[in-house]
DNA sequence: TAATATCCGTTTGGTAGCAAACGAAATCGG
DNA sequence: CCGATTTCGTTTGCTACCAAACGGATATTA
């Protein structure tokens, strides 16, 4: 357990030691647990008030406009998981993107419940353009992080995907 | 840049430096970004199907609880501020909460603006007993990782947080 | 002290997100 | 074949979340 001085916690961490800390808990999980879900939070704020704003993207619009772009054209339930968003979600946000011109959905012939999901021209002309910018953004937001440093924060986060993911 | 033969890329992040690598873009801080998003999302996910629904709680239910539970009533300004929510959605928060008993509000008698918003027994009986259930949950969560690991991404995450936060 | 400005929580109007119910389409078993 | 089951995407009903508008209460200032 950390010193309840310690000088590189947040001063909302250092209240909670303060309060809980005669109890058996793992702070070390809990501080973890806690910055993963502040720092998601923190970051997709500022990256919609940002950039996406000014294209008239969400967070979700614009993770499916760059998963098509990576991607190309796609299935509807693919999309979805590779979005990571539920089928019915995706729906919503495919509907939204389709009423702004981004994306296109075609019926497949050979089986009709199925549709293909794939970007326009000016959905390929926006994410070619703001994706760039996206990029300059989320090098500012880990700014404070040398090179091994994100490389680091990235595995180890890696490694909480495959535990927490896996329910 | 890292090789695209790395072994230690999830699938996806594999295909994107396929696609994208030959674009100048800032791989590193877009690894780091985006895992910290799908982890928040695969924590947030875990936790709310596993513990917190047994107790008709939401993340930011269980986040308003146990920010009562540690700092004592609050404001409700104060409360929107520690658990990271506007006002007008920690007034839905406490709403909710307030029909499940769990918090009370009480208007301030010096400021009739004001209200406090403070834990009910029942609400202090429910997260005394759902907290370290939770707690489990987290460290089964990073399990992954050992504990020196665990202070080492909290505290990445936490230098994350304050470079994005301050926008 | 009266007019104005500011502050506080709520309401409003919108998108996002999920689970579960749904309906149409394909597949499987007999 | 044909009925039952499974597999799709959509719809429905709900909570969560935000920004901005709102309205009552307090502060400010003239």
């Amino acid at each position: 357990m950390q010193n309840r001085a310690d000088p590189r916690l947040l001063d909302a961490e250092r209240l909670i030691q303060e309060r809980l800390g005669g109890r058996r808990l793992d702070f070390d999980s809990m501080l973890a647990v806690s910055n993963i879900y502040r720092a998601a939070t923190a970051v997709r704020r500022r990256a919609e008030k940002g950039v996406l704003s000014e294209f008239g993207l969400s967070w979700g619009g614009f993770t499916t406009l760059w998963v098509l772009w990576v991607w190309g054209e796609m299935q509807s339930a693919d999309l979805a998981d590779e979005c990571d968003l539920s089928k019915g979600t995706l729906t919503g946000v495919v509907k939204t993107l389709e009423k702004q011109g981004f994306v296109k959905r075609t019926p497949v012939a050979a089986d009709r419940r199925k549709v293909t999901v794939s970007l326009t021209g000016a959905g390929l002309e926006t994410i070619e353009q703001l994706f760039p910018r996206f990029n300059l953004y989320e090098g500012e937001m880990v700014g404070n992080l040398s090179a091994s440093e994100k490389r680091e924060l990235a595995e180890l986060l890696r490694r909480v995907i495959v535990t927490a993911g896996s329910s």
